[in-house]
DNA sequence: CGTGAATATTCAAAATATGAATATTCAACG
DNA sequence: CGTTGAATATTCATATTTTGAATATTCACG
């Protein structure tokens, strides 16, 4: 029976090597640290979602042996895994059930690598929130049905919701 | 590169064949008609859920042999199976990513096979939802870090909409 | 008579997730 | 001291899920 986690994480390692090289575990414990509140990552899948950046060219490994230890591979960013982070850290997620944690996610890069840029992706997250809303109560009208009329509210109230939120979330920070 | 849908299934197809007997593709074309808008399942994992559910003993299978077509098999409930699904009918999903897919089933089913206990299953999952508010609450005043905060406020927001989703979903059906 | 859609199911393969296995160091406990 | 358990670090085999292709028949359309 499978855990009924978020799926597969978006370029959130990329985004914990941008502040500098690390290897597999510490990657790990940063994660669980910080990120680990909006989804779970094994360690072992961790591995994998390594291995797999590696084969796509996006992040290289420099083996660092160790005085009688197993040698560790530190990870550090390519140029186009730079890129790809840069341009992933810039979308808006266009479903909900994104929201949850790519939103988080890019939220948490913008702050923590202090980037430029945060305002103009709310508003452009908030502007694909407001057309969502939009479909959602055009869909309703035309539906026909009660249990899809219900789906829908629900959904929209979900939008509505996270629409408040982006409209906070550029506040001062200290609050 | 997996679909980010919704993880697997409740025991949704149990409750399509609480109203009568149906084979794997019926059940597929039954269930794109009314819950498919609220998640995807394709037709050979509906075939693979249904094998599960058949080993675990909540459905069996009856083959129907066919003029000159592969013989289809016929699947129905087993007492446990109506058991399991009476029992899954009853509760309120604990957590909040859940609601989407859980709630909308359990409703949909109550609906549709009118069933009585819809009212105590709303009031139930109306507490959950309190409790979560109050826990997030707590959490967010404990917090020591503002992404955390952020994190709880963007959850808190998404229960609380759930909640007067919740209390509009008894009025009346007609609207 | 060929083409594509609908009916019906199975199977192999790819992608993911879980958990165990391995190996070393260090601190604490009695 | 010896050993037990936690922390460091990674790999691998297996289980589970998901996807897509393969198979086979009928029917409607032009």
């Amino acid at each position: 029976m499978r855990q009924d986690s978020a799926a597969l994480p978006p370029p959130v390692l990329l985004g914990l090597l941008m502040a500098r090289p690390r290897h597999g575990y510490e990657l790990c414990k940063e994660f669980n640290r910080t990120l680990g509140q909006v989804w779970r990552l094994g360690l072992s899948q961790l591995y994998a979602q390594l291995k797999q950046l590696e084969d796509a060219g996006l992040v290289a490994a420099q083996e660092e042996p160790q005085p009688s230890r197993p040698p560790r591979k530190v990870y550090h960013l390519t140029p186009e895994g730079r890129e790809v982070f840069l341009e992933w850290l810039q979308q808006p997620t266009p479903y909900l059930r994104q929201m949850r944690v790519d939103l988080m996610a890019r939220l948490y890069f913008f702050r923590e690598l202090g980037l430029p840029g945060l305002p103009e992706l709310i508003a452009r997250q908030k502007e694909v929130c407001r057309a969502q809303i939009e479909r959602f109560e055009r869909l309703a009208a035309e539906a026909d049905d009660d249990f899809r009329r219900l789906v829908l509210e629900f959904r929209r109230g979900q939008v509505e919701a996270a629409l408040r939120w982006l409209d906070r979330c550029l506040e001062p920070v200290g609050g």
